[in-house]
DNA sequence: TATGAATGAGCGTTCATTCAT
DNA sequence: AATGAATGAACGCTCATTCAT
């Protein structure tokens, strides 16, 4: 049963990463059918896992929030909180841009992500109050507004498949704005 | 002939106007029949104007960019510069959240505007270098960013549902980072 | 318009057709594919005019109860009212065993034909009182009864492919049984 | 090896039950899942037994067969033979509306029971001949037509849920068809 | 031997597109 | 020129059956 197990976790990872590159090319439109033949199982099998499309798409979602929670949790104890928050910023965006079309794929469908289930946002809260009080970013800026920024480049990397030095132009705007202006005190 | 024009050119109008508000009511799901019936036509007088159902979805998108080119034109001689720029790019947006689900779903269907056609690029151009020769905005912020932060915006208003409060924080952000640093010296 | 009409009205006579035919031969698993290359048309054609399978089948139904009901119409003023209410109980199980499974097979889908529409009901019960009346007919035979024993012979024809002598062989016990005891008096 | 036949035709005996029930409750659509689950053994289980679902059908059928012939059996010995006739020919029908579904089902399958194997086929030729020879029923009727009466009671009984009085009230006038009219000899 | 995960043909249904009217 | 009926490929999903464990 535990062999079992295993050939089920397997079948289960491979649609996993099938429905995102197929998802990633194809966008809403993929088929399961599409996505079965990518993964190199019946359709029935994807079934077998996921009731539904939606489940899929639901499942890889909360797979990549978890991931991205993940991360999130282990900058919140780096040493330089202000480089932490941007860092993490920059890696969403750009890790968006490989995976693109996905997000902003599911998020049409109507599954959205609202920028994140709980402990993403509290995780990325917690960055951003270090942040905040390392006087790496302005006090004002709220989670609403981050998480829209945020969202916001994810989407639009994943678009227009944002190359680096776009990506790095493009963020250093944003990333002035955070900042806080020359005077504005540290909350030290 | 000149008849059969004006009944041509109306009907073109009725089936993009039912186009943009099937499309805006039911994002990618929307189907010829549901635009044909709205815009009070036979499905066959649609695939008389536009072969396809992508290039119906062109002409919207090249409608919309027409249009946002005129009013981008019409700023580009406004006394404050600075004002204007910051006004088109809000207007824009805020646009775009009315108008949502559409240029995401068009752009979901591949249909990608490029971030506008040359058009408009010409025009925000202009905005951009006579802000920026106000000293209104950083003299080393390019068309390329500044487009990609444009886009970013109005996909996450349009995918988000931005409220007047987020749009205005939101953007206060972005605007804040497009701004010289004090000290910068205006191009005049 | 009437010529459209004409053809949209050929099709749906075409479908009830070949619907009936596959019905009788597959019973229940019949597949719209199948009824629609019967009818040589396409799946989508059977959808314009019946939006589901169950609708298809309703029709069916209900047109069969419609030619049902009519035939009892015109037997409702024979010269031999005794003779007319056996000849029509028969003429029903002997069509039964031609569109044989049909029925049946609609009662299994959980579209019962209730053993008949209001109308047929009517239409039998004249038959059956006037049968009544002239003496051929048990006075304490109900309709409920009735309707059972017909529908009874219906779904048995049909199930076992009743021949003719065998029909009539059948139908003779159960006309026997309806028929009065002698010494009753008729109604006169 | 006698331990496993004991497994064996536990588990034989559990598919089949379960399999009566679920085809009692959900008719023709019962899947070899449902009926694994029920009978709480896996899907190849099932197919050890039986080859292949219609099989598993058959077997149903038969062993109702078996079931009622053995009560002809008993019967074929009582006292009064034209009560043990009647008798027979009622219970059959109300045991059929108690399994609704089933004969019918199985009937619309094309797993058709031909009313009847060999075997219970005698043993009504039995208690038919038996009654015949009491004067209790007409001596000109055949097999072939009381099958045909008793199938057709049967499936009219599932179909439309016969209660006791309607069934009684319907049997009453076959049973009147059956009987030999006043005057005619017993066979004695 | 028993299990249930995997398979894929087939189902009901939709909808972009064509074409007879 | 305009209509909408017809088409059929493709979709999401089910389930009888097979086979690795």
């Amino acid at each position: 049963m535990a062999m079992m197990r295993a050939d089920a976790r397997r079948n289960r990872a491979r649609v996993l990463d099938a429905a995102e590159t197929v998802l990633a090319r194809d966008g809403l439109a993929a088929s399961m059918r599409e996505i079965a033949e990518v993964a190199g199982v019946g359709v029935g099998t994807i079934y077998r896992q996921f009731p539904t499309k939606e489940a899929l798409y639901q499942a890889i979602v909360e797979d990549r929030m978890r991931r991205l929670a993940d991360r999130a949790g282990e900058l919140a104890t780096a040493e330089d909180p202000g480089a932490a928050f941007f860092e993490y910023f920059t890696t969403i965006v750009a890790d968006s841009t490989m995976k693109k079309v996905l997000v902003d794929a599911l998020a049409v469908a109507g599954i959205d992500a609202k920028a994140g289930s709980p402990d993403i946002k509290g995780a990325i809260e917690t960055l951003l109050t270090r942040a905040q009080r390392a006087g790496a970013v302005r006090g004002d800026v709220g989670m609403e507004e981050l998480l829209a920024l945020l969202s916001a480049a994810c989407l639009a990397a994943q678009h227009h498949h944002w190359d680096e030095g776009l990506r790095t132009r493009t963020l250093a705007v944003v990333f002035d704005g955070l900042r806080p202006a020359r005077g504005e005190a540290a909350h030290v």
